[in-house]
DNA sequence: AAGGGTTTGTGCTCACAATTACAAACCTTC
DNA sequence: GAAGGTTTGTAATTGTGAGCACAAACCCTT
């Protein structure tokens, strides 16, 4: 069965709501409250669910734990996966330093840059290997997915070369229109483009009447 | 008229390439050229611009100058937004040195840290403010857009605080789902969702014969 | 054990966005 | 200035996702 990205962009937003309400030591949950927690209509919520199986008991909801752990399963978050960031600039520091991914299961095995003086040195538990050898080292030790935190001008560059080494999955922060052959997949982060759609808004709106852009 | 969401999210992209090709010097692009540019079909484009007008020629293309101009009128780019930045911690000092806003208009103008430490340093020709005097100094000296960097867990006090002094463009680096009343625009920006749904591909497609993800 | 109150899973409908397709308009060349 | 080759703008069609609504299933109380 084919199901739509769209439905699989909302599962991790379903998965860490769960893990929230397993912290406050929730049994059961139901569609409405989830989808009040997050901005969805429960409909919704059942729906996407139903393309996975019946995980629902009715007239009672769903079990929380079971469902985090279904939904775990469902993408794959129940192993870990390897990383490697490309450029530590500002940027590359931020993300390198960021404890959001480890919990996840996503681990930061490999970070590289181009700069001689960043070249060798130890930044959280990582030495940093030389662009040059992005290739080399990646071809040896394989990485699941690329984070590229490179300028706009090499990152092309630098995607085909993760391409090439097989890696399948990419997060780029470069401001550029990318592109990657059939079966890599490729998300970006685009701050810049999210704030210029928003100015739109705000320039149109008249100060009070509008409804929320999506996000 | 009321235009779809979907079409100003990717008036932004057509924005960037034209900057390019401006850079480059051509006069005149057509929407062939410019959706393979772009990764988006000719008839996309064509059809988001006439929401707004009628910008090209037959037979010819669309002049990159005027488009240009007409795209930056049309998404407010026209003009300088004001940014504070909360939260100055490794992902604010990203934000807050990154060189990607102001050349498109957005200039961050405050920054604001609760950490005693961070209070009265300057970085980036801006002095840090304190956490406390964030309502104080927003509505003495208001801003367009609030960028929020600080933990997950006092996000939404932050969001809630900037919505309190009018800001009504919000860009969230937090992990949560934040909510905003209706005329406030809110963009998050997720990685770590991104890299979740990925996983789900990584883990189903068989290494080489799985379509690209949207990006 | 029966009844009232919930909540799921899903067929159906509706809305809207993407694509197709083509007439009209434009440029260039002969 | 006519003809051939492009490319736009848009009407019409197709495709797809979201919402609605309800039967079936479950819990709890009496």
């Amino acid at each position: 069965m084919e199901i739509p990205p769209v439905v699989i962009d909302r599962l991790p937003l379903y998965t860490r709501a769960l893990s929230t309400l397993e912290e406050e030591g929730r049994d059961v949950v139901s569609s409405q409250e989830l989808g009040t927690l997050l901005g969805v209509t429960p409909a919704q919520i059942r729906k996407d669910l139903s393309y996975f199986g019946r995980f629902g008991k009715q007239g009672r909801g769903y079990n929380v734990r079971k469902l985090l752990d279904e939904l775990h399963h469902i993408l794959g978050l129940d192993r870990q996966w390897r990383m490697a960031v490309i450029g530590v600039g500002k940027l590359g520091l931020a993300i390198l330093g960021y404890e959001g991914f480890g919990p996840q299961g996503f681990r930061i095995v490999e970070a590289f840059d181009a700069d001689p003086k960043r070249i060798g040195q130890r930044i959280e538990n990582l030495t940093i290997r030389a662009a040059n050898d992005l290739e080399k080292t990646l071809l040896k030790n394989p990485v699941d997915v690329g984070i590229v935190a490179v300028p706009a001008g090499i990152a092309q560059n630098v995607i085909d070369t993760l391409v090439k080494c097989g890696v399948r999955a990419i997060l780029s922060y470069a401001p550029i229109p990318a592109r990657v052959p059939p079966g890599v997949y490729l998300k970006r982060i685009e701050p810049v483009l999210a704030l210029q759609s928003m100015a739109y808004y705000l320039k149109n709106s008249p100060r009070s009447t509008a409804a929320a852009a999506r996000s």
